[in-house]
RNA sequence: UGCCCUGUAGCUCAAUUGGCAGAGCGCCAGUUUCUGGAUCUGGAGGUUCAAGGUUCGAUUCCUUGCGGGGCAACCA
């Protein structure tokens, strides 16, 4: 596969390392793009697809095209097949092509098996009865009174729902979990539903039951030995459950683990189904795969290429923040991508006749298709001939009556360069009644035609057609859907429509293109990339489709110069004031919290250690064996717990005898502060006493000539920063006492480091 | 009366896991040019959301506040 250009890292490709590293499934690495046939495939699809099988790709790792078809009343074979095309289009290969209904038998026995365990039921309230006794996001639900249901009726009755014996609604089986749950999705889920008459695209009316997604989607992934379950953003409260189920049918681990990332928007444009089915439907656009549709199939019938596509979702990025990405970085995607194999040809879109009074024989020019800084794709044609006749075409916005300040085109007067052919001054043109310019003439200065000659400048360079050769041809000019940044954010998406996202051109292009194969890609020189439309140019109707415009400086100038800019205001800074850190305390929290600031904690710490218990024993049991309870509340608010990470203060193996001893080994010079993190994790993990931590861990003391050696390679290491040091840049003091810090041993007291490099570098 | 995710340049993302705040795109200049493209060079642009705390040292750890997003479908 090309290579894209690749970010430096995005979190999940460093989960993934740390795992391989790790060892963790063996190195294994297998992935998935678990669509749902239910739409067509678009932008944010191409880069779960890119992110996926190009992660799966990097590592040496499978990854699987899934259909996550466990909603019979929304999918079809047709969407499915878009989405595999999609995928292929994109240049992937899938490991296996598999579907969640392939699973459905395998899941209705996990299914009995929850039952018997007591950990499912089937409920029989209705669907209004089940959504109140959810309770809401801020109020805990209530137990449904076929919570506690036998087993065997629930085993009966699934098996009834399964056959089709039950209408629609009047059961679903739940996992029984916590309706009180602060997780709303914790609270007894569904894990079937009745869809008696419902007809599955691949399973026809073998079920009348479907699990729903978090009953199918992480089950699947174990069924196929996925290790990372990469989903947007707002799974991530399901995460929780997907973990319960897989537990609840005993899978272990290592097992398939699930990672969120944030979903990809684009600016001017929206993503989802129903807003594209919407602009299908109004007739705003003119299809699904109309070019101006963030479709696959619009994007390739605009004809932008997968290796652009898969450039772009490289450069959009990975990570957990909703954001909304630049139009322009997939126009430059798009261009980058082109620019190496585009031959540059010329077409008049808006064309206007020139006269060229001194010429009557036409000229034929060799005209290169590559511009020099562009070399050719290997065996493509270099030039081709190009008759420069008396009369050509050029485009009406290349000629000015009065050309505005900065003008490098044609206007009376003036010259230019006809683009492979001579220098023209303009001498004058005719206008109709209503003043529109429909002729303008020009004489050559044919000394020009084989070169610049001497002490000749001539700034600007206009493209032509020979009105004796072109063939007349179609342009869709293509922009930006919507006019608006955000349409998605708007009340009505439909107001913000661009009423010029189509302008259609009827003008000329040089005869050479018609005896290119259909699929090329062109340049029209100074206007932009097109191809021929795949479904409406015919030969003799020529019918061109404009992929991407070209960057348009000129444009971009008079525009800016016509929009005023206007300044961000900065925001204004809103003054917080002191805190007081008890704030948020309670009335019993407040008390135990000024009894801990009355004796000496600080009072950030005090407002911590007054609302966890735990925490505070520990405290207690610290403080009571060293005299500064400010520094014991430091070492375990701070140090501690961040030693502790996510794991139960009830699961730590350090006493507060050991604590105790490792404030003691810092007051005595034998411990580095910086090294406390360390023995405290190893006290945690691994028990024993501070000293013991201390010894294995090899974290004591450093003798001052260590330090000093770690100091002098340090700074030979960094000569030009001890040069700008000692030029003045001050900051870089801290800079040397990373660098040595990260070659003394271990233990190093950043202390005496600081003290031997003051000694060094004045 | 909640829970979860998340705030770094205009945009999208980095920052060797606590040690000189960077890249791409965009923008502005210059270079080059027979494409106002491309290339090449340079530049501007930062209170790392805010205030406290821990630390020799905080974008990174802790606390609180603020902003953005998500969660109460028999959708996924």
């Amino acid at each position: 596969m090309a290579d894209e250009t690749s970010r430096p890292d995005n979190f999940l490709r460093d989960i993934i390392a740390r795992d391989v590293d790790a060892g963790t499934h063996a190195g294994r690495v297998a992935m998935r793009f678990p669509p749902e046939p239910n739409g067509y495939p678009h932008l944010g699809h191409a880069q779960s697809i890119w992110l996926n099988f190009g992660l799966a790709e990097q590592f040496g790792g499978t990854c699987n095209l899934r259909f996550d078809d466990t909603n019979p009343e929304t999918e079809s074979e047709e969407y499915a097949r878009a989405l595999e095309d999609a995928v292929r289009w994109l240049g992937y290969d899938p490991a296996a092509v598999v579907y969640a209904s392939d699973y459905f038998e395998q899941m209705y026995a996990w299914a009995q098996e929850l039952i018997r365990k007591g950990l499912a039921y089937v409920d029989s309230q209705s669907e209004a009865a089940i959504r109140e006794g959810r309770g809401t996001v801020k109020e805990p639900g209530t137990e449904s009174p076929f919570r506690e249901r036998p087993a065997e009726e629930s085993l009966r009755l699934l098996e009834e729902m399964r056959r089709g014996e039950h209408p629609d609604g009047s059961h679903v089986l739940r996992a029984k979990i916590d309706m009180a749950h602060p997780n709303m999705k914790m609270r007894d889920p569904l894990m079937y539903r009745i869809r008696r008459d419902a007809h599955h695209y691949r399973t026809g009316t073998d079920w009348a039951i479907y699990p729903l997604y978090d009953w199918a989607h992480g089950q699947g992934d174990a069924i196929e030995g996925i290790t990372h379950s990469v989903c947007t953003l707002e799974f991530d409260v399901n995460r929780p459950l997907y973990d319960w189920y897989l537990d609840a049918i005993g899978i272990p681990e290592p097992r398939n683990h699930q990672y969120e990332f944030a979903r990809l928007n684009v600016e001017a444009t929206v993503m989802s189904k129903r807003k594209l089915r919407r602009l299908v439907e109004d007739g705003v656009v003119a299809g699904w795969d109309d070019p101006r549709m963030p479709t696959i199939a619009g994007l390739r019938r605009r004809g932008v290429r997968p290796e652009a596509v898969r450039q772009f979702a490289a450069l959009a990025g990975v990570s957990k923040v909703n954001g909304r990405t630049d139009l322009a970085l997939l126009e430059h995607a798009i261009r980058d991508d082109l620019n190496g194999i585009a031959k540059r040809v010329m077409a008049v879109t808006e064309p206007v006749r020139l006269v060229i009074e001194n010429v009557d024989e036409a000229v034929t020019l060799d005209a290169p298709y590559w511009p020099h800084d562009v070399t050719p794709p290997e065996g493509a044609p270099l030039s081709r001939p190009l008759r420069l006749p008396r009369e050509v075409w050029i485009e009406r916005g290349d000629f000015a009556v009065e050309p505005p300040k900065g003008w490098r085109r044609l206007s009376p007067g003036r010259e230019v360069w006809l683009r492979h052919g001579f220098v023209i001054e303009c001498t004058g043109y005719e206008t109709d009644e209503t003043g529109a310019v429909t002729l303008v003439r020009a004489t050559a200065d044919l000394a020009t035609l084989t070169g610049d000659p001497e002490g000749r400048k001539v700034r600007g360079a206009i493209h032509w057609v020979s009105a004796e050769d072109a063939v007349p041809a179609t342009f869709r000019l293509y922009d930006r859907l919507f006019a608006h940044p955000a349409p998605d954010e708007l009340d009505d998406f439909m107001t913000a429509i661009n009423p010029e996202s189509l302008v259609i051109a009827e003008g000329w292009v040089e005869p050479s293109v018609t005896e290119d194969a259909a699929d090329t890609r062109y340049q029209f020189e100074r206007t932009g990339f097109f191809w021929q439309d795949p479904e409406d140019s015919a030969p003799d109707a020529l019918v061109f489709n404009q992929i991407v415009s070209l960057k348009d400086g000129w444009a971009k100038k008079s525009a800016s110069a016509a929009a005023n800019p206007q300044k961000e205001k900065p925001k204004p800074s809103v003054p917080t004031g002191p805190r007081d850190p008890a704030a948020s305390l309670s009335e019993d929290q407040r008390e135990t919290y000024s009894a801990l600031a009355v004796r000496g904690v600080g009072r950030e710490e005090a407002a911590v250690l007054a609302t966890d218990d735990a925490l505070r024993g520990l405290f207690e049991s610290v403080a009571s064996r060293v005299d500064d309870p400010a520094e014991a509340g430091n070492l375990v608010v701070h140090d501690f717990r961040r030693a502790l990470g996510d794991s139960a203060i009830a699961d730590s193996a350090a006493s507060g005898q050991d604590l105790a001893d490792v404030l003691g080994l810092v007051r005595s010079g034998d411990l580095s502060r910086n090294a406390v993190g360390d023995v405290l994790q190893h006290l945690i993990a691994e028990g024993g006493t501070a000293a013991e931590a201390v010894e294995t861990l090899g974290v004591g003391a450093v003798d001052e000539s260590a330090i000093a050696a770690a100091v002098d390679e340090a700074l030979a290491a960094n000569p030009a920063e001890v040069e700008r040091y000692r030029a003045g840049e001050q900051k870089l003091f801290g800079f040397f006492v990373g660098q040595t810090m990260r070659r003394a041993p271990k233990g190093a007291d950043p202390k005496a480091v600081q003290a031997v490099l003051r000694e060094r570098l004045s």
